[in-house]
DNA sequence: TAGATTGTTAATCGATTAACAATC
DNA sequence: TAGATTGTTAATCGATTAACAATC
């Protein structure tokens, strides 16, 4: 099933909160209007690709005068969803996890972690930034009490897939999974990888184009 | 300037590692081959895929038998270049930055953090997992005299352009950027952003396809 | 009016998928 | 040989880019 117009895509939930950060400024600094050509400057892009984002998520401007700012606010707000509030648990309470429990981005657009999960029996009992954290034997209980139905995942890869599992008893049906390894859950379950590593090496390459180019050379003339 | 057949894509990165650990544990298991069916069925991902992938990194196989395991590991550890040592520094050395410091990763695939960097008088001069952390004002400095060329951007957003253009003073061309705002740098600076909140979002909407079509549909019919 | 900016339709590009021939 | 698997060429699909008409 397609249907045209507006459509939902990766690349366009991460632009977004850029022209949002980027409008909210305007506006605070009094600004009632804002052109896609303004948005696309500061944002380093083509404006055409901020007009048809725009246009994806059925704002509305005028020519000439641009789009009203605080409306383009609230259509990627809502768009994004962040005016409801979702909950989520975490598995891995290590230094990661620990580092996501306090991100304070989070809570600033609808997010609560509101369990953590770990085997360490130091971890367990104790509270970081408010959350309390479980042993990881209760994750299912406790995921199936609460009704969450995004999980986290924070633990080593070797205990990644049983985590998983475990989440997917308690009735999980999306993963964020910061593991680098390759998760098997049945088809209704989603699973966003998230892997740091690959990100970095994409990073690496783009620096290198020149490089890369001529390895390819190389080949091919073999 | 076009290169046919080998080509450097994202997507492709971030495939690669699953298909790496694969072959690692079938190499330990002592299996000597591979076919593309079986790793894209432990990736859950269409053959097909897999061989344009491996077609792609130049790896060759043969009919009916497969890749051999241990040049399959050996080809994807080149690609990524995973081999060569790449020294980094980070600045913001808070619970993310600090997790970032102590993630295992890095070292396990040839990256090193060397120095960490925040402006809190209670963190600098400690280590962490064994990085000194300097003052934020030393940023620029350092990073001319050791040679870095990657850094990471851990600190809130509002320090994040600050920090940029000292990184880039001394010298940095690639920054990986956990900062959730847009970077103003030279074009000759790439920048890789790692929004987490939009990572999170994009699961949390592949989640409720249903809604999201039926609001589309709903929209296109006013 | 003139010019800037939106909005829409078509073209391009790259990645994925399909089809099928080659080959061990 | 027969069947499984690679490798290659073509088709599809979606996102980006371009061109230009509409309009304030």
């Amino acid at each position: 099933m397609h249907y045209p117009g507006r459509t939902f895509s990766a690349p366009l939930i991460r632009r977004l909160p850029e022209y949002h950060a980027f409008c909210e400024s305007l506006a605070n600094q009094g600004q009632r209007t804002v052109s896609s050509t303004a948005i696309a400057e500061h944002c380093n892009i083509d404006s055409i690709v901020v007009r048809k984002d725009l246009e994806n998520i059925g704002a509305k401007g005028r020519p000439k005068i641009g789009f009203i700012a605080a409306e383009l606010i609230d259509a990627i707000h809502e768009y994004m969803g962040w005016g409801m509030l979702d909950e989520l648990i975490i598995a891995g309470c290590g230094s990661l996890g620990s580092a996501l429990i306090s991100y304070s981005g989070f809570s600033r657009r609808g997010f609560k972690i509101i369990a953590g999960f770990d085997v360490d029996q130091d971890v367990i009992g104790t509270k970081i930034n408010d959350v309390e954290v479980f042993s990881l034997t209760k994750l299912s209980n406790i995921v199936q009490r609460l009704h969450v139905e995004i999980g986290i995942i924070a633990v080593p890869p070797e205990a990644a897939q049983k985590v998983a599992d475990s989440m997917i008893d308690g009735g999980i049906r999306g993963i964020w999974n910061f593991s680098p390894c390759a998760l098997n859950v049945p088809r209704s379950v989603i699973v966003q990888q998230e892997d740091l590593m690959s990100s970095l090496v994409i990073l690496q390459k783009s620096m290198k184009p020149q490089q890369i180019n001529s390895n390819t050379a190389k080949e091919i003339q073999l």
